[in-house]
DNA sequence: TATGAATGAGATTTCATTCAT
DNA sequence: CATGAATGAAATCTCATTCAT
């Protein structure tokens, strides 16, 4: 109360100013739970994340309601710096689809292949904070998908989705498979996927174009 | 198998038997786990799959000795179904890269990407029956891809591996959502990749060319 | 499926005979539960129920869903033994008020006060099974009211559900102390609330008649 | 309040403040306590109380050693405000068997309930400033039904152990049912007790009439 | 042989209590 | 002195695996 007191003097912030070693706590959580999900999966074990962060489990609990609160903390957290990548990108690269090179490689090295497995059960993709950060990474996008292909650098019948999509299969750890060795091959592959993004189309692709409201509608 | 060709030599006890209804079984409980994995993931319950099967748990483990051999065979179970579409394209098709087409895109609609989460953990990739279809795999695989650059029609820099580990990948379930939901996007995201595996290539490819030795090596 | 269909030849049971040590489980279980919840409360940890009853852990979710479905049979398991005792008790005393005596002091003695801790959070009153043995209960007991109000033995103003509670709170078990202790007491009080409940009406009683509606129904 | 007298003695620092908001606070507590024993029951949550008193949890510590000590505290401001409705009861009313049923009530409302389901596991029921206030309490009732039995208006065989447990037990919340709904009840079930109390006995009492130390033994 | 039942080890989550600001 | 944060111990529940019919 007295603590309160003296801090509504000064303050605009909200209540109590957050401890500082609460806040780091709380970033080496969902840092060391990313870390985790990229190496041993969605199911990693709280009890380790815990233990890797250097906190006792409860502290997790005291930071995150539960195991689905500190999972969308991390798919949150790494589609807000992806977001920042795609935007860096766009402003410094000579055209849209170096641009778009760029921005997929950047987004493997932030391990956004570690959201995919991470989406399980009942994960709500509906989240508001996820779908203002969502909503920004597809703006950026589309903008550069939008950009490259008057520039006529992309095939006209692939669409946002089609690429996040691809993207996040393409760089998904192997299981029981350390990253390094994974990594070995990701780059690879992502060079090659976007080589056959360029035009012209060699073939005709099968069903329709993906977009970001397909990959968020759940069933 | 064994077993029931064995008792067919000395048995005068219900002569030759071979059990049909364990064969069926056995059949059943492999198919029902592909099932899971590709649905649930790797790490479907026992229990779960049993009862799809239509059978009680324990006879799984009467014809599977833990869980880890139900993991090996339904890998070694659809790695020989692949092994045989490679065959079948190589035959049937005019050019090799149509033959290649052909095999991705039957290889995916097999489940191949079943098989990726079920890497997880201490899963021997070295079991003999697995490195002979592998290899009866890599040989059809290989051989394809050889008369298909002499052929102009693939670039030089891509190696095996580097098609096997896209194409699981691509065709991985994300878990949480539904299998026709993603069915949707694998066959366009294939084709895309193969395009991009055309000659010429427009982008020098980073890191080395993937053989089937790297998936095979555990760390 | 060999067993099955021996056994289908001469059953018209379900599908399989309940093993005889499993129906001897899950009644240990029950009755484990039920001194537990008397001595310890609703809350009592199932390690110990199952310690008690002999089992695994385990074994006790494999009878029982979760807590809630065990403190459901629980309930239905006492709420069954009880009615069983008004009906026998009004089959054999010579009037009804007798009858409601030794109905009540049967019901202490069945431990109908364990059922009270067990109305805690998420109990669901409406289960059908639970419901048709209330019914049951209450046919009985309103039947040796009325009958007894007619004798002039039982004042007006008093209702099946003002029975139900008194009698239940006053059999409920006062935690932390052990059940000799406090049955020494038990029946010493229901003693005196029956005569408080014999004509003629000593005072007027505040409020309305409680009815088992007003138990059942959850806020 | 010893600290706080202490303190004004030898103080100059601050003089003689009485420390207003630290009672303030205490009093909160052992009120938010009260309540929630109520409605939660006795394992209601610390964190919890601390919210519904308006302080931080570690006040509660700064209070209050450990749980223990709180629940002790809780119960002894209940059992003190009784007492006081005991002797403002025997003071005001004209006829002791009229004080008593005041009394009755007037501890109902005081929830007097609230009490039994704290008595769990290592309660102490001999902590010297406990077993003051009952003293006061017993002191109190048994005078009352002492002249109630003189006044003919009690029956003899009940003792002041008898009335407590009946009446804190009728007067028990039942757990998950809210307050409002409860009280309709407990006044009629106590009256109806009441009733049962006065003279004459229609029935022989089973077993021995309960004193408090019956109460207070632990075994 | 095939089955339902049983089990212990491990995962998630809660909470009384202690620590650092 | 008061607080939010941290913690370990315990409770609920799941599941791969073994046992008994």
């Amino acid at each position: 109360m007295d603590t309160a007191a003296t801090e509504g003097v000064e303050g605009h912030r909200r209540v109590t100013r957050p401890r500082a070693d609460a806040v780091r706590n709380r970033e080496r959580i969902v840092a060391a739970a990313r870390e985790m999900f990229v190496e041993t999966g969605a199911d990693a074990p709280l009890d380790e994340i815990a233990r890797r962060a250097g906190v006792g489990n409860a502290t997790v609990y005291r930071h995150f309601a539960d195991r689905a609160e500190l999972v969308r903390q991390v798919v949150l957290s790494v589609t807000e710096r992806i977001a920042g990548q795609a935007e860096t990108a766009r402003a410094e690269e000579p055209d849209a689809f170096a641009a778009l090179r760029r921005f997929v490689h950047a987004a493997a090295d932030e391990r956004i292949g570690a959201l995919c497995p991470v989406l399980s059960d009942g994960f709500d993709q509906n989240h508001p904070a996820l779908l203002a950060a969502r909503d920004r990474l597809e703006k950026s996008i589309e903008g550069l998908m939008e950009q490259a292909r008057e520039e006529g650098m992309l095939r006209a019948d692939v669409a946002v989705g089609d690429l996040m999509v691809a993207l996040s299969q393409l760089s998904r750890p192997l299981p029981g498979i350390p990253c390094p060795d994974i990594d070995r091959f990701v780059h690879r592959h992502l060079q090659l996927f976007l080589d056959g993004l360029q035009a012209p189309a060699r073939s005709e692709l099968p069903g329709s174009a993906a977009t970001f409201e397909d990959l968020q509608r759940k069933p």
